[in-house]
DNA sequence: CTGTTAGCGCCTTCAA
DNA sequence: TTGAAGGCGCTAACAG
């Protein structure tokens, strides 16, 4: 019955349940997939077998016989620590799980070479498809043609060139950045410094075009003495909000391009000399629990998420929207207020 | 040259390129994998043709064929949106992209029926390895003699029973919790809540444990009135602290069994009457910039990722520590105090 | 140097 | 109701 050895047993095949029960691989088929046909005596004799051998059906095999898809979608984020990358990342595996696919993940720390690097990867594997935060600002490589057709989708920035005609789910970066600096032009403010992301990634030059264009409503004009474009970082947003608030003229409000750099400036700010007002892009939890009054553009990074796997789901369907043109969704932001919790001045 | 079609061409197989460039497959074969003993000439007339159609070989055919792994790591845990979790998740991803390994991810939203599920459907998908952070107490269906043999390499929590011989990277929930909960005794408090997870889980009971220790050392005896076990949210929690700072006789601090618990119970303080002490399992970010002193027992999530990954990519090597019995790792906490920024009360 | 044969695990087609 | 043949995309093993 039971061998003592403790070779670990390959996993059985067909072939085995087969063999076991007696019966052709065929039968062992139509039996796993509930085709008629059998009868119950030989279907038993099958099922006997396959619980005895433990027997599960290779998927990898399946789809490959089948054609088939393999029921697997890449997922390209760079920094999975960052809450907006993960709740995305949740988003995603939901909606795919709701479809019946499977999520497989890559992070790629921020390097393009790296993103370059999984994409080929995820397509040698056969996956229905790829989902990608891009890291850089050239997406070139992520052009359908340069994947044998897979389908593409972008999340939180759009195809950089014209020509490249991908799906995106985008948020408001422009409109939602506008409202929030609005927000604190219509407080008083006058001086607002802007801590930025670099200029050449969308989400930086858009949230950057949003800071404009509330100054331009309000008939302000920039002044590049309080502009800070640079990478994400809660240490760097920290030290340029410290600089910020030395200048001879410092600012009086502060908006930050996203939420390393949010947090950053709460931590300048705690233990700055004045009161700056601070608004910020992204929402994100304890926000409430902060000394600091904080304006946020919020949104569902989940829904990022979903609606990038819905866009890629639909090119998956066999019907008109798959081959349709390039679609593109926006998730809308809204202004949140925390009021700060009142900090002790001794 | 180029055809007008729009006919979503299928990907180009190997046979394609073969007859494209006027050879057999297996001269396409030995010239993609570059093995010798192909002529210069042929070698640049096949990967012309490689280049022309696109030809990306079929990983999924390449590992059925010779019989390999696929490469792929299953990971299954709770709730990616609790950033113990996604930094979790990272931690596996870089080490198994250190071994040229991805990582398919399953989230299970605490259902053990999902977990079951997903452990399933990764074993189907034949992936080299599992590596779970168990949603429920009974691990019996992660028992590789379930999945074929496929090695399964827990985090978070041992296996639940001692007859299922799992790799396991745990944290040091019993210790780790005693120093925090003595540090609230050495500064004198006496009467000292906990607000646990369920205690049929393994962290909600070794954590307990620790708690009962800590009190034990000082020779104080528990008071069940202070002591709250539940599934971990941050609304319960904070409904919990509320509830137990109106007691007649309440508590001068508080120990917090897990991150949620420890945000949850801050929201109440924070409008509490009183000062209450608070000690807490989980470091997160932001816990610097908090109106409640804390003191946290802290550990690196990623490692434990990393080791998980570690432990299962030993498993998979055809060495001796691969069939030697189950491992475990320890990942070691501190205690870290963040002093709390000074509130102001009117 | 290059090609033919056979088969990984599974399933469609056709025959018995 | 059951089975045999053939092939999905690829590559070892063996010709020539």
């Amino acid at each position: 019955m039971t061998s003592l050895d403790r070779t670990p047993a390959p996993q059985p095949t067909m072939r085995d349940v087969a063999q076991s029960a007696r019966v052709s691989m065929m039968t062992v088929s139509r039996v796993l997939r509930g085709e008629p046909g059998v009868s119950a005596e030989t279907r038993s004799r099958v099922l006997d077998a396959v619980l005895a051998l433990g027997y599960r059906p290779n998927e990898m095999a399946r789809s490959l016989r089948l054609g088939r898809s393999t029921g697997l979608i890449g997922l390209v984020v760079s920094n999975l620590a960052n809450p907006f990358y993960s709740e995305l990342a949740l988003g995603v595996e939901a909606y795919a799980a709701e479809t019946g696919r499977r999520v497989i993940l890559g992070n790629t720390a921020e390097h393009t070479d790296r993103e370059q690097q999984l994409v080929h990867d995820f397509a040698s594997r056969r996956v229905d498809g790829i989902i990608v935060v891009p890291a850089g600002n050239d997406h070139a490589h992520l052009a359908p043609a340069e994947l044998g057709g897979l389908p593409v989708v972008l999340a939180a920035s759009p195809p950089s060139n014209a020509a490249l005609d991908l799906d995106a789910v985008l948020l408001d970066d422009f409109g939602g950045t506008r409202e929030a600096v609005s927000r604190l032009i219509a407080r008083g403010h006058r001086r607002i410094a802007f801590l930025g992301l670099p200029a050449a990634s969308w989400t930086g030059s858009e949230r950057f075009r949003g800071y404009c264009a509330a100054h331009d409503d309000a008939g302000i004009a920039i002044d590049n003495r309080y502009v800070r474009q640079q990478r994400p970082s809660t240490a760097l947003a920290e030290q340029s909000t410290a600089e910020l608030l030395a200048l001879p003229e410092p600012p009086t409000a502060l908006f930050t391009a996203n939420n390393r750099n949010t947090i950053g400036a709460c931590r300048a700010l705690r233990r700055g000399p004045g009161r700056v007002d601070l608004a910020g892009f992204d929402n994100f939890e304890l926000a409430d629990l902060l000394p600091v009054p904080l304006t946020l553009v919020s949104y569902e990074p989940q829904e990022l998420g979903r609606q990038a796997a819905r866009l890629l789901s639909d090119r998956l369907q066999p019907n008109e929207v798959a081959i349709g043109p390039a679609r593109r969704i926006v998730v809308p932001t809204e202004l949140v207020e925390y009021p700060g919790i009142p900090v002790s001045t001794p």
